[in-house]
DNA sequence: AACTGTGAAAACTTTCACAGCA
DNA sequence: TGCTGTGAAAGTTTTCACAGTT
């Protein structure tokens, strides 16, 4: 890896050691920010990890040695600087210089992302937005307008975009990424649950909030099972039935832009990520 | 907890390994899952461990090792019943029966979840929408009508819901998860970034979606610093500068209900606190 | 006395490679 | 032959306990 000097002020981040930080570790990281920000709003100065563990929902020692991956942060007897450890950990998550945010796929999804004060706040500047219906291109939303998603590859030249998010329908998925990878952009957050194809130098990441529900559902039918299979409140109502309706069925679209019709091919995609390693659960 | 008699068949679902069942592989069954289910509408009949492997984006080794954990379920030789392996999967899942969700808080987000699809497509059945808006309370979002949290707990024992689902601004987040619990909810998902407080027998997952964006800036912070710091496309536009605008401000709300927050997946921004004790990714 | 940083042990997860079956 | 199921090895993450610092 080529050795770079050393500006006082280092453009992406600032120790480097990111290649020593284990995944787990980053993961947590994102959390414990969240949790200094408010500390740091309500001017608290100094926090102890076991403080700092609680706020995070994990152990102390969990904790300690996450943070001692990004050097010392701490002092002995006493605890973290508040304002010292956010920014150290800003840092090291690439945090410090902003990004610049595009989200294509103005549906429901798409705007709630927009509106969602947690971005701004955290240093995720949404620089555009885009969408394929005539009928919300032009509407701002948030502020900004919805321009048409065949300008995207020319905007993203002039927006200069770090990240891009895709909230389509499942079926346009694949199509817009491989739009916004032709542009240029090496970040691509996705909310659709098929497994985007994309050059191995693309850092794609996938979210499906259906899967955090059928997590929920394990835990319920584990505990279920472990109590004797009472389900309590839930008992009382008629049971579902799932498999009721046709699982094809494109369904009961009734808002603008959101749903989904099952059209991932046979064996297409795979989830990509960087570096040749796919970045798994 | 009060302990309970042992009844020797469990009534959620069929052969009742759910213990056993490694954390990390119950993650990645949902994702299976939803491969088998597009599967099973392009009416494939057989799968094999390689292909079904390549749509999920894992390797197959430990496809298969995920699947062993629910007994034998493939044929030596030919491969998996597409069918029965999604049986299987959604049984083990607790999917079977369905579920009845209640959501709180008809932003943006929360309408997004209510109109989506992929939801109705993998049994979960909303049946209950609330909200503290009375501009919002009356309208229906597809075909649910919003109704005043102040009936939540009378709804919820007449809608027996198996989950609850918050998507309200942070600073109300506690207050619904409390009156959720006191109904009697066992199972609730949070989109709210704030740790929420409950008693060791509800099972709570919290999502944050601006984790899955933190965890992208780490990658693109770490592939910049491999290859040389370049930072591409983004190289060209200003920095945006994170910390310009006071960290604490409620901010730039722009849409009827108020904030709203986003999903995560298995790995990165998501947790579950149960039984007392945290289980983490 | 209080609290961080860390080596070393334990637990968990992934990967390998092959036995076993249709 | 082709593909599943799995034990054993390798790798990763968590937990423990305590040495070190203020």
């Amino acid at each position: 890896m080529t050795e770079q000097h050393e500006t006082p002020n280092s453009g992406v981040s600032g120790k480097a050691l990111q290649k020593d930080i284990p995944q787990a570790t980053v993961a947590r990281l994102a959390t414990y920010l969240r949790v200094l920000a408010v500390l740091a709003d309500d001017a608290v100065a100094i926090v102890s990890s076991e403080e700092l563990a609680v706020a995070a929902g994990v152990g102390s020692a969990k904790l300690r040695k996450d943070l001692s991956f990004l050097g010392p942060n701490g002092v002995r007897g006493v605890g973290y600087d508040v304002i010292k450890l956010r920014d150290r950990i800003e840092d090291v998550l690439g945090l410090s210089e902003g990004h610049r945010v595009v989200l294509v796929g103005a549906g429901n999804l798409g705007r709630a992302l927009v509106g969602y004060g947690g971005f701004r706040r955290r240093g995720f500047a949404m620089v555009g937005l885009f969408d394929n219906d005539p009928a919300l291109i032009g509407t701002p939303v948030c502020g900004l307008p919805v321009r048409d998603v065949a300008e995207l590859t020319g905007a993203v030249a002039e927006l200069a975009p770090t990240i891009a998010v895709i909230t389509t329908p499942d079926a346009h998925a694949q199509a817009v990424c491989d739009l916004l990878v032709a542009a240029g952009v090496l970040c691509i957050l996705s909310f659709s649950p098929v497994a985007l194809d994309a050059p191995p130098h693309v850092e794609v990441r996938r979210v499906d909030l259906a899967v955090e529900m059928q997590l929920l559902s394990f835990e319920l039918a584990r505990n279920a099972e472990a109590a004797g299979e009472t389900v309590s409140v839930a008992a009382a109502g008629d049971p579902v039935g799932v498999r009721t309706a046709p699982r094809n069925a494109a369904a009961m679209n009734c808002t603008p832009i959101t749903t989904s019709h099952a059209a991932a091919r046979p064996s297409g995609g795979t989830e990509t990520a960087s570096k040749g390693a796919v970045v798994q659960p």
